[in-house]
DNA sequence: ATATCAAACTAACAACTGTTAGTTTTAATT
DNA sequence: AATTAAAACTAACAGTTGTTAGTTTGATAT
């Protein structure tokens, strides 16, 4: 870990303290404290806390709102696009695994504007991803179930991939992505 | 929500707020307020915020754990036994979305004691599912795939049913469970 | 050597936190 | 009508919170 700017450290270690503790729970003292510098000091570097939850939040929402956006209007088949959905999921969890906890978890203490931004992409995340199964389900790719019951099941995994990986018994990234996509698209009986 | 005394209706509306905001951004004065009295004349009935927090999670955790003790051990195969913790996580997603919201998001607010024992009664449920995993492996009643990808991904859908339930979209609970089966044994594909 | 500027510091604030002590209200029982 | 006990109240506490103002440090550029 070794961020270009100061502000880049504030933003991972604060995103460390959230995951482990919760926004609320995490003072500007206990930042300081992980940074060996007193509190006054973040503010040199940021305007507020509510600052670093947005830092941390809506950079990774938008990665995927925009991925999910690319996908869902690819030439691909559905199990393609579901493969290339679960990936997405799969490396942002390896790339910060701290923010994506902190999405998870924190995303209800984002203030007004910012607050209907994040709500408002994660509708649209999720509605491309029922299109994705709807058009699935035509085209006879996926089963006749319902629809929002493969989407809870399927989503509720990706997103909380966090909490899991960098366990002990957790796979290497490629033996995770194919076991991965055999459970959630085939099932495992 | 009719609970017959005060301090259960002082439990209820906590983590009716804990599910919303998490634990540590919930004031005893908001839980007052919610129940139209001052923060002082909660302490009439509890005797702390951290009791509360305990309440709401151990009982729970308890009966987790003891109903997956019963399963694991019972007569049943592999595919039955699945099937009823499936039924546990739904049962008491039902009857207690906000407890378990709480039991997911803040657990690790628990103190000492409670911690540990919470934390061994975690390990203890994972233990055990992992065992029917590995025999229903053995007995080829499940794919020989990566057990611990088969638990978490099971294990995160059931877990934050809550998360999902009481939206408009989600199906009965009848629907719900035999589309959950279908979905989690079987996939989609 | 001097000036500059980012980044640390000390000190303090007003608001909010969980909690206690002591008192009054409310409603049921004698 | 008097007694009692549960459950509300007011007032206050000591500690913590995010944040601001003003100052000092330390390295780089002149």
């Amino acid at each position: 870990m070794k961020p270009t700017d100061r502000k880049s450290e504030i933003i991972a270690i604060a995103a460390q303290l959230f995951k482990e503790k919760g926004y609320s729970a995490v003072t500007m003292r206990d930042i300081a404290q992980a940074m060996n510098i007193k509190a006054a000091s973040l503010y040199n570097h940021i305007k507020s806390k509510q600052e670093i939850l947005v830092l941390i939040i809506i950079e990774i929402a938008e990665e995927f709102t925009q991925t999910m956006e690319t996908i869902v209007h690819s030439e691909e088949n559905t199990i393609q696009k579901l493969e290339k959905v679960i990936q997405l999921h799969i490396d942002i969890t390896l790339r910060n695994a701290d923010a994506l906890a902190c999405l998870n978890n924190d995303w209800m203490h984002l203030a007004d504007a910012e607050l209907a931004y994040f709500i408002k992409m994660r509708e649209d995340y999720e509605d491309n991803f029922r299109t994705i199964i709807k058009n699935g389900i035509a085209n006879q790719d996926i089963k006749n179930l319902n629809v929002e019951v493969i989407i809870f099941s399927t989503l509720s995994t990706l997103r909380t991939l966090y909490l899991w990986y960098g366990k002990k018994k957790s796979p290497n990234p490629r033996v995770l992505k194919s076991n991965m996509i055999q459970v959630l698209l085939n099932g495992m009986v």
